[in-house]
DNA sequence: TCAAACTCTTGATCTATATCAAGTTTTTAC
DNA sequence: GTAAAAACTTGATATAGATCAAGAGTTTGA
C-alpha cells in the first residue's frame, strides 16, 4: 500500500529518486481492523501518520462517558494528535478505525530528519499544516454561525462521501448535536 | 515600537545581526485608532501582521447583520486572514481595533523571502503555526464538549487579562452565546 | 459638563435542541 | 441462517440558552 503514499508525494511535491527512497526507508506500514485503536487516551503520540486506505476517527470521552468526535480522517489524509506529539504529553484523544485501515507511519524523529534533509518535503508539510489550520478556523466559524441543519448541509457539501461511510451518530457528534436531532434533520431535508 | 517585535524575535529564535537587520528592513509600522479597520470583508489580505501594542478582533457579519467574533489578538501575537492570504481570495472577515493598536506588517512576498533566506525564521513561523493549529483544535473541542458556563470559565482561565479589556458582548460572541447569557453566567459565578 | 451613545443587567417568554423511552431496521458473527 | 448487537427512527417531554423589552450604569466627545 506504500504506492498510494508514493503517489501522494509525487502529486504534492518534487523529489529526486534518492529523496524518495530516503523517505520510503523510514516508512512503517500499519494495518488496523475496524474498531482497533491507533491511539488511546493517556498515551503519548509519537508518529506522523498518513492513511492510505480506510477511515479513522479522533475523539474524546467525557466524565459521563459520552464520546465527542473531533475529526474524521480518510485515505490521503493525515491523522494523529499534534498537541501530544509536539508537547510530548499524554493525549486526551482516542483514535480508532471506523473501517479496516492501512497507514504509513513515521516516527517523529525520522519525520523531522526528513524535513531537515529535504526542503521540498518540509515545504509540503508546512502547506498541509496551513490548510489544516484554515480548515479548523472554518469549522470554528461554522460552529458559531450555523444552525444544526446548516451545519449538516455544510458538512455533506464539504465532505461528500463521508456521510455514506460514517455512522450517523458519529457525524452527529462531530457536528455537536445528538443522533436524534441529526436523524430528524435528515428526514426534514430529504422531503425538500 | 519595533523594539517589541525585535525582543519577540530574540526570545523565539537565534538570528545573526545581518539577519535581524534584513528582517527589520522589510518591516512596515502601522497604527490603528480604536474602531479602525485593518481588514474589511471583501478585500484580499496581503500581509503577515504582528501586534506590538493593543488589541484587535477578527469577525464576520451574517445576513441578519449580527457579528460573530472569530478571534482576539493582542500584543505579541499575530493577526490576519490566512485563508485570504494563502488563496489570494477576498476575505470573509473583518479585523478592527478594540483599542488603539500598533502593528508591524510584512508584505507576504517579503515574508516568504525571509522564510526562504533565514531558516531560523522559517522554523519559528512553523512553530507558531503548529501552536495556532493546536489552539484551534482545542477551541473546537471546547465548543463541542462544554456548557456555556464552562466555556466562559475556560476562556477566563486560558486568557487571563482578556476579560477585563474586551467588551463583554464581544466575548459572548467569541464564545458562541448571547450577551445576556454571558451576563447571567457572570452573575452566577460571582456568587460562588 | 452634560447629553448622546454605548454597555451591561434583569425579567418574561420562547424555541431549538436535548433527553428519555420505545420501536424498527440493518449489520455482524458464529 | 439466525440470534444478538448495533444503528437508526419516532414520539413525548424537558431545558439551556435565545429573544424581546426595558431600565441602569458608564463612557465619550463637543
Amino acid at each position: 500500500m506504500y504506492e498510494i503514499f508514493q503517489k501522494y508525494l509525487e502529486e504534492k511535491t518534487e523529489l529526486t529518486q534518492a529523496e524518495s527512497e530516503r523517505i520510503q526507508s523510514f516508512a512503517i506500514i500499519k494495518k488496523l481492523r475496524k474498531r482497533q485503536y491507533l491511539l488511546q487516551e493517556g498515551d503519548v503520540w509519537k508518529y506522523d501518520a498518513f492513511i492510505t486506505q480506510g477511515c479513522v476517527r479522533t475523539y474524546t470521552v467525557d466524565e459521563k462517558g459520552s464520546e465527542h468526535v473531533n475529526s474524521f480522517s480518510i485515505e490521503n489524509w493525515w491523522t494523529g494528535d499534534r498537541e501530544s506529539l509536539m508537547m510530548q504529553q499524554p493525549s486526551r484523544f482516542n483514535i480508532d478505525a471506523i473501517e479496516d485501515t492501512e497507514l504509513v507511519l513515521f516516527t517523529h524523529e525520522n519525520f523531522e530528519l526528513l524535513c531537515k534533509e529535504i526542503p521540498a518535503f518540509n515545504n509540503m508539510v508546512n502547506t498541509i499544516l496551513q490548510r489544516s489550520f484554515i480548515a479548523a478556523q472554518n469549522r470554528i466559524q461554522a460552529s458559531l454561525t450555523l444552525t444544526a441543519e446548516e451545519k449538516y448541509l455544510n458538512f455533506v457539501n464539504k465532505y461528500p462521501g463521508f456521510a455514506s461511510r460514517i455512522p450517523q451518530a458519529m457525524i452527529a457528534s462531530y457536528l455537536g448535536m445528538t443522533p436524534e436531532t441529526l436523524s430528524r434533520i435528515r428526514k426534514q431535508t430529504a422531503k425538500k
